[in-house]
DNA sequence: CGACACCTTGAAGAGGTTCAAGAAATGTGG
DNA sequence: CCACATTTCTTGAACCTCTTCAAGGTGTCG
C-alpha cells in the first residue's frame, strides 16, 4: 500500500539531508560553488530559462545565504522588515495572516521551489507569517540584489513579474474556492492541487503525505477540522480516496476533478 | 481635482465627463499634452513619487492610449491576450473570475487610480474579466513599456513591486474574511475598507454611492443577494448605517470597526 | 508510561441559503 | 412622456450545511 521508501509516495523533503550543522545559517562562497542556482536541479522552478552563461554567473550571485528553519519555526512573521525573498530548497511551510482577535488564516501552502516573502514588498515589511511544517532550507535572495539583476536581465526581470502575477492568480482561485464551493469540494480542489504540484516535482500522482493538521486544511479551506475530517472520511467511504491518517491516495481523481467543475447536480 | 463641492455624497466618477465622442480609443499625443501623467492628479496613485523632470518625461510615454469603457462592457476578458495594464482614470469596475459551471465569483472592486490587469502577466493572457460598473476610462500601459521603464528608473521598478505586492496583501485579507468572518462582519469590512478608499480619494469618511448591486457585494463576500441585504437592514435597524438603495451614510463607524476586530463576543 | 497533540464520530444547534412573493427602481419603445 | 418589461431589492419561512460541543481513540515524544 503506502510505501515510504518509493519516491513515488515520498514528499519534496523526503530526502531533506539531515546533516548535523549546528549553524542554519550558511554562507554560500567560492568553495562551495556547487551549491550555487546555476547547479540547482530546482532552478527551472526559481529562476528564469534560456539564460547564457554570463547571465547565470550573474544569477549565482542573487542567492547569498541559506538558512536552515526546524519544523515548527518561524521564516519571517507579521512585523518583520522586509529584505528578501526565500526560495525553498527543501521542505514544506504554511504562510498565515492572524485577525486581531488571533484567529489564524491560513493562506497558502509552499513546496520546493516556490517563493515565499512576496508579502513584504508592499511595505518594506511583512504582513503575514511563514512557518515550515518540517525541517526545510530556503535560499535568501536580498530584494535589492534581484532588482538590480532584473534590470540587467529582463528574462529576469519577467520572471519576478510573472512569480508576483501567479500569486494573484493562485489567490483568486482561492477567493472562488472560498466564495462558492461546499466542504467536500473544497477538499477535492485541495487535494488535487497538491497533487498536481508535487507531480511536477516529480513525485506521484496519486499519493501523497499530507505535511499539514487537519486544522491547518481547515484554516486554508474556510472550513472547522472536523468538517475536513469528515469530509475525507466520505471521500473514503465513497472510494474516492484512501485515507491513512496523512497519508492520502487518490483512487478517483476524475471523479474528484468533476466534482469541482460541476458543484453539485446543476 | 475632484470638485469639492460635491464631494460629501459623491463617488469617484459621479462628475465622469459625458462627452459624445464617438471613438472610444484616444490616442495621446503632443497635442494633448496636458492629460500626459505628469499632470494627471491621480499621478499620485499610478506612478512613483519624487522622480526628477527627465524622469516624469519618461514616465508621459508609458501612456500610450486611453479607453473609454461604456457602463456594463468589458475592459477585457478570460482568455485575452495580455498587453497592457490599466490605471483607471475615472469610474469604477469589478474584476471577476468564473468556474466551469458558469459561477461568477467577484475578486475585486477597482477605482480611479488603480491599476487592472495583474493577473495577465503570469501566463500572457488574463485569467479574470473586468467590467465597468458605471461609464469609465482607463490609460493604457504597455507592459512592455513598463518593463523598459523599470529598468531604466529604479523607483519605477520598485513602484510596480508594490503594487502587484499590494494585490497579493490585499487578497491575503480577503481570504481571511472569507475564511472566518460572519456575514456582518464581512459586510463591515466591505463598508469600512470602500470609505477609506473614497477618502483617500477625496470624498467623505462617511458617505458613498454603490457602484454595485447587492448580487455582487455576495459574491464578493462569499454569500447571496439575500443575506447581503438582511444585513444592511440590520445594520440600519442597529443605527449603524443609513441605507437609501445605494446611498450609503455610516453613522457608527466605530462600532462597526470593533465589529471585526472582536468577531463576535470573544 | 503518561502527557499531549491530533483525529474521528455523533448529536444538537446556528447561520446562511433557498424558495417565494411583492415592491421599487430602471430602462425601452412606442 | 407614459406603459410595460426587466432588474434590483426586501422580507418571510422552511430547509440544509456546516459549526459547536462532547467523547473517545490513536499516535508521538519526552
Amino acid at each position: 500500500m503506502f510505501d515510504p521508501a518509493q519516491k513515488s509516495f515520498a514528499n519534496p523533503a523526503s530526502n531533506a539531508p539531515s546533516t548535523s550543522h549546528s549553524a542554519n545559517v550558511i554562507p554560500i562562497n567560492s568553495h562551495n560553488i556547487k551549491i550555487a542556482c546555476s547547479n540547482c536541479n530546482l532552478r527551472e522552478l526559481c529562476m528564469p530559462l534560456g539564460l547564457n552563461r554570463e547571465e547565470l554567473d550573474q544569477i549565482d550571485t542573487v542567492v547569498n545565504m541559506r538558512r536552515k528553519v526546524k519544523k515548527g519555526s518561524l521564516l519571517f512573521h507579521n512585523g518583520d522588515k522586509f529584505t528578501s525573498l526565500y526560495a525553498i530548497r527543501i521542505g514544506f511551510f504554511k504562510s498565515f495572516v492572524a485577525s486581531e482577535d488571533g484567529h489564524e488564516q491560513v493562506t497558502g501552502f509552499q513546496m520546493a521551489g516556490e517563493v515565499l516573502g512576496l508579502d513584504g514588498i508592499a511595505s518594506d515589511s511583512h504582513t503575514c507569517n511563514a512557518i515550515a511544517l518540517e525541517d526545510s532550507e530556503v535560499c535568501l535572495m536580498p530584494f535589492d540584489r534581484i532588482e538590480e539583476l532584473s534590470r540587467d536581465i529582463p528574462s529576469m526581470q519577467r520572471h519576478v513579474h510573472k512569480i508576483m502575477s501567479r500569486e494573484i492568480v493562485r489567490e483568486n482561485g482561492i477567493m472562488l474556492l472560498l466564495g462558492s464551493m461546499r466542504a467536500e469540494e473544497r477538499l477535492a480542489a485541495f487535494l488535487l492541487n497538491l497533487v498536481d504540484r508535487l507531480h511536477a516535482r516529480g513525485f506521484s500522482q496519486s499519493e501523497l503525505v499530507l505535511r499539514m493538521t487537519r486544522e491547518e486544511i481547515g484554516s486554508y479551506l474556510g472550513l472547522k477540522l472536523e468538517t475536513v475530517s469528515r469530509a475525507f472520511s466520505k471521500f473514503a467511504e465513497d472510494g474516492l480516496v484512501e485515507v491513512d491518517k496523512r497519508n492520502i491516495r487518490i483512487l478517483r481523481s476524475d471523479l474528484l476533478r468533476e466534482m469541482i467543475s460541476r458543484p453539485e447536480c446543476d
